[in-house]
DNA sequence: TATGAATGAGATTTCATTCAT
DNA sequence: AATGAATGAAATCTCATTCAT
């Protein structure tokens, strides 16, 4: 689904190398930036040559957008599962994926912030239908959630949505850069599992009493 | 108190340029990015030759720090005066300010959103100090409001702070560029006066019942 | 041995290729002086495009660098083989090798003197071992011509070696400009082999009597 | 004697400020390379305003000429009052002044070794007539000489005036930079006092037998 | 006349993209 | 198909010279 961004041979090359050089490029990416990374690092770190970096995408733009969209159809699979339980522990497991998943991946994470920049609107519909799926996912939960007594009826379920999605993304933007992991600890210090703390506060606060 | 990223030419020229030149600049660096603005469009944007831009700062880098240190100073004052008031309607301002602020400069908070990312850490130490001093804020306002009831006592101060600090960031992000604008909508949409919205709907989460 | 100046492509291009590049950057140093010379005329002497020159020599002072120490190496090069004979005929060879390299490069001399002047003391260093091996063969090339007779034994070997070094380098200066030429002109007019000249009355003035 | 390379403004300046400024030019010269010196440099190390500077000379090139000029002029006076005694005692008084003069003016050295470069040959008018000058002195010193028993008649008078010539500008040249004050070093060391030295031994050598 | 801010041509350097091998 | 050297447009930065005050 999705256009694709790569040319010809970039699909007649073996799928071990292919993958090598989409993580090499997200990586890269998310370390030095759209416009900060080269070509040329991207390339080297990938493990290949110069030209054939530009042989498989035939501009930046189109290595960027190919990037882009593989990490959403990533975060895609990562929900195709819905996941189940009561609200409490869909909470806690969601967090802590999201939390888990920001940790091992700062790359991805920076990555995918800086496309809420203006100068890299440009990428957005890449994303956008992710973002579509995402909020309809919140709504959803909310929705259940509200069924089975695990959130407060009389909350506004647009409000509780808005709640979780700005948790989760602040929860994973703490994990993106040295500055976010420093200010995250001036509003949580000493907190051992911070998304399960959040997940068991939240679920609390929002549960009706 | 700071370093100054400006030679003495600049505290020389008349302040309505000085003021011209550094929104210019601001603007610029929203619009465009921190490795994808030119300098040559910034002075053009500002109405100075390119020489002049480079007499005033010595590199780009410097222009950069001036920019985002004024920036800093700009939030600073902004919330120099402590609201008073319920807790209730602490929040609606607030909240209203921070929306306000950010439809009227998105640039502003592009770049502000720009300093999370892993690439542009060595800007750190120019903002950190403001998020410090923003922590402290959120935490002196919880305390307060517990004090007098605007929140439930049983309610972990630090996820509370921790929970204002999302949501007024979540806001304030999604004026910053098309995409969070539409992921806005996606999740509140029809709502007329956003920070009112969600003010109202958190005083009334958190408040005791 | 000593430092290298050049990036890895440099390496791998072809020999015929490199040896122009230098010889023209060579020629454009000593025309136009180390701050006076321009990488994109050097770049257009030899036949390449600046961005080429710059993927060989990382930076300007890089490139300068260069082509000192290759500079020195030639130099190098040029006494490998120490002289045989008696001090007449050796002090002959010595000046009139200094003359004719003079003559065919006076760029390399310009250039060679201009490390000498203040403003490029950074240089130093890569021609101050060339300088002690010139020092040291002035020195033994004394000590064996006293022993054989070519030298007067009760001069000051230290003398005459300050003597056959200040001679050499006023007959290479010589070379080096047009006022350097009027100037030798004014003091040895119609001499017509100045080398021998040279040699033949120094060899006389220090050989006992 | 000489064009005029100054504005009419520069005439009507004090004295003491025109000296000033003449001698802040030439050490700055000196230091940074005729090419390498910033006219803002100039003017700042001669403590006037970077606009003045130009409104004394009009370009950089009439600034340098001004120096060159100046520097020649005060060579030719030192060298107005002709030196008396015997051969041996004239040299002695010549290189040692040259070596204090040197010692002194480094600066002034190294600017006037600069003028033999290639990319200084538009300069060169401007001190020939000095060196016309120097080499005359050299040939009437030598004719003297000879006459009086000082010099070994049988040796060419021109090779001599060669010689001393060399000598004397070997001299001058190892106080100019680190770089020459170095070699000079490899060459005599331990000489307490080269000048006296060099005369001495030089002396002893040219006197007949 | 003195000042120093302003200018812009020109220098160094970068890097996406091309292309010969 | 793969390589990496070559290219040149464009960016950063410098500085002699001008000119308004």
């Amino acid at each position: 689904m999705g256009a694709s961004y790569h040319t010809d041979t970039f699909d007649k090359i073996p799928e071990e190398k292919r993958e090598r050089i989409l993580r090499a490029a997200a990586e890269a990416l998310g370390r030095e930036g759209i416009s900060g990374i080269r070509m040329a690092e991207i390339a080297k770190s990938a493990g290949i040559s110069h030209g054939s970096l530009f042989s498989y995408f035939p501009t930046k733009d189109h290595l960027v957008r190919a990037i882009v969209s593989r990490g959403a159809d990533m975060e895609r699979e990562r929900f195709d599962v819905p996941p189940s339980g009561d609200f409490k522990s869909i909470l806690e497991t969601v967090l802590d994926s999201a939390w888990e998943t920001a940790s091992d991946e700062e790359g991805l994470i920076s990555l995918w912030l800086s496309l809420s920049l203006r100068e890299n609107a440009r990428f957005a519909d890449d994303v956008l239908p992710l973002e579509r799926d995402a909020a309809q996912r919140w709504s959803k939960l909310v929705d259940t959630a509200r069924d089975e007594g695990g959130i407060d009826s009389r909350l506004d379920p647009r409000f509780v949505a808005f709640l979780l999605d700005a948790v989760a993304a602040q929860l994973m933007k703490s994990r993106a850069s040295d500055l976010e992991r420093k200010k995250f600890d001036l509003v949580l210090p000493d907190i051992k599992d911070p998304a399960a703390f959040i997940a068991r506060n939240l679920a609390a606060l929002l549960r009706r009493e």
